[in-house]
DNA sequence: CCGGAAGTTTAGCCTAACCTAAAAAAAGAG
DNA sequence: CTCTTTTTTTAGGTTAGGCTAAACTTCCGG
């Protein structure tokens, strides 16, 4: 049985190391908010124990068994989430804290049984796509409004931001998942971005946008010459 | 914020030292599963952080603020009960554990958010109180099944044992929480009462019986006499 | 390709909580 | 009242998980 520490490491193990590459020990340090020696320490036990594969200055990457653990406590943590959010009134910035520190002690019973109550949900409030009990995980991502095209149409599908203060503004911007919207101007020198949202207009700085992932939809009627390269991509992979 | 160490101590001294008594080191340790040695430890350091009274040889009691400390926990673990019975589905035999590792994670907010769902209710569903979030918190007793007099009727109030298997036959006999019974005979030598409930004749053993709160009821138009006293004992303290 | 900056590991230290074994205090039996 | 048993405390040891500071790699600019 992990402890918590050990599950803090693979869940941030996991979560840096998305493009394949392995997660550095400053990275790691940085995430958890622990100093860099602790870490390498910390490292040493979890390569001991199967979970990690670590190679001395060059990184940690997660073995099949350390992978796993980490699927599963994205799960809860997910599954958390949306049942803090659903059942009990909590708004979508204020759950991660909460939902951070149950995971460390909910059974995957208990998850299961509220994943049941929520009907087995998708994805948490964020968009993040939650795993099921068993079997691979691949993280998809759709891309980001920060690195659309202007004129491109979509539906916000993930806000991956977890600051409460950022959560708040973009709800109040109607900026939730599930939103349409339509990139209308990209001000020159890294500037805001004017999006049509919700029948308004919005302005949202490039950092912030960088964070909201996109679902591209064909643009219907308008401009039937060459878009399909952009949309298809956008549905697929792409880290 | 206390450790979960400190708070599983505050919440065993509490059970303990009910009846004003002093909590005992092997009393403590016993409970916990822990060696002596390692408790005369702990209650040192509660001591100094000014949430125990540790007199050496002699048992340690809480201070007020030790206390107050032990009350919310008991209420989160019996709001956590009650959730996982009524919103999750659990059943009752089932629900201690699981809540014993919730308690040390939940904030006090995800406690009265539960509370709230529920209708802020009274009890868990052993029939134990909830203490409200602030105020004082007696924990009061009703006579047990295994101390009443034969001929007494009532209703179950409280169910006092955690062990699973005990609380699964005790569904199975229809002993729970609410439920009215009269005890019909009291073999010899401490043996089995045989007890009315639900229409049918149900034999328990002593020990267990001694686990049963009943509230006695006023026999209305039976044995008018002198039962007066015995039913007003029953309502009031009695630990 | 050399030297410093940045990143990583090692070494030594700390705390919370546990353990066991021995010493000390309290309680009970005769 | 004394002697033995039980209970409690003390003393010394362990493990997980942190920290800092010094030593070592790796990387990158010139």
């Amino acid at each position: 049985m992990p402890s918590m520490a050990v599950e803090d490491y693979l869940k941030t193990i996991y979560s840096l190391s998305a493009g394949a590459e392995a997660a550095s020990t400053s990275a790691i340090a940085d995430r958890l908010g622990i100093a860099a020696g602790s870490v390498t320490g910390m490292l040493k036990r979890l390569a001991e124990q199967g979970l990690v594969e670590h190679v001395p200055y060059y990184g940690a990457r997660l073995t099949a068994p350390g992978e796993r653990e980490a699927v599963r406590l994205i799960r809860r943590h997910r599954v958390l989430e949306m049942f803090l959010v659903q059942v009990l009134g909590y708004t979508w910035d204020r759950v991660h804290d909460e939902a951070d520190s149950l995971e460390h002690a909910a059974t995957d019973e208990l998850i299961d049984r509220m994943a049941t109550v929520l009907g087995e949900p998708a994805s948490d409030p964020h968009g993040a796509p939650i795993p099921a009990g068993e079997g691979r995980f691949v993280e998809a991502h759709f891309p980001t409004l920060g690195e659309m095209a202007v004129g491109t149409r979509g539906v916000l599908r993930r806000v991956q931001d977890e600051d409460p203060e950022a959560l708040r503004y973009l709800a109040e911007l109607e900026l939730v998942p599930g939103t349409e919207l339509e990139l209308l101007e990209r001000a020159p020198f890294n500037g805001p971005l004017k999006v049509q949202v919700g029948g308004r207009e919005r302005f949202v700085g490039l950092e912030l946008a960088r964070s909201l992932e996109v679902e591209a939809v064909d643009p219907v009627a308008r401009r039937p010459k060459k878009n399909k390269a952009k949309t298809s991509a956008g549905a697929t992979k792409h880290v």
